[in-house]
DNA sequence: CTCCCGATAGGCT
DNA sequence: GCCTATCGGGAGC
């Protein structure tokens, strides 16, 4: 049953060993004009109310970070300023914790996801907002639906092995206020997809996954 | 390549 | 008005 498969995968663990399970899995978005979708190369863990980075920090629970609150698997979509990015909802029910998919490499349908974005190569997909244009997502109309039964899913049955697998702190977040200082940040070693990547840090070879 | 800044959209207090 | 889990362009190294 995918539901209950979800329900497994996505709680009873640790929110960052969730994020970092989900590296080299397939991220897939039946869109419009076919299916695209690629792998996972970069997560950031958000610990809900304690988490003074989290949207949910302290309780906080509106209309806007209600899915967050929501089953897991269950997909939390928001705005920053004019990009969407894509959370998965882990942990039970009423605990609002998300793991943030920031960076995919691009495998299936590559060509629709150039047209998406106008542009080519890695810049296709590095980044949380870089990625939603790419698969054609410029909505919240799937915010809070079950990825067992949305057009955006993560296949959980199957991954290519990261070779490494690297942490930092997380992007972007406010360090004065921040409740963790701790590494939340995880990426595939040496995958060029990654965003912030240095290029000399790229491995054109095998990307970073294991043969 | 790295750093810095302005653009930009929507929801909150 | 204020904030933000971003992006891309431009200046300077």
């Amino acid at each position: 049953m995918k539901t209950n498969t979800y329900q497994h995968f996505f709680t009873g663990r640790p929110t960052p060993e969730i994020a970092q399970d989900l590296l080299g899995r397939t991220l897939t978005y039946q869109g419009p004009n076919g299916k695209v979708g690629g792998l996972i190369v970069e997560t950031e863990a958000y610990l809900g109310e304690d988490d003074s980075a989290s949207h949910a920090y302290g309780g906080r629970r509106t209309h806007y970070t209600e899915s967050l609150y929501g089953n897991p698997g269950d997909v939390y979509i928001y705005q920053i300023r004019s990009h969407y990015c894509f959370d998965v909802v882990v942990q039970k029910a009423g605990e609002p914790q998300g793991i943030l998919i920031r960076a995919i490499e691009p495998t299936i349908n590559v060509q629709q996801m150039i047209k998406n974005r106008g542009v080519q190569g890695v810049n296709i997909s590095n980044g949380p907002g870089k990625l939603m244009q790419a698969l054609g997502i410029q909505s919240r109309q799937m915010d809070g639906q079950s990825m067992s039964d949305a057009l955006l899913s993560i296949d959980i049955t199957s991954k290519t092995k990261p070779q490494n697998i690297a942490t930092s702190l997380r992007i972007g977040i406010n360090p004065a206020g921040a409740n963790y200082q701790a590494p939340l940040r995880f990426y595939v070693a040496q995958n060029p997809y990654v965003s912030k990547m240095l290029k000399r840090d790229a491995d054109e070879e095998n990307h970073g996954w294991e043969m």
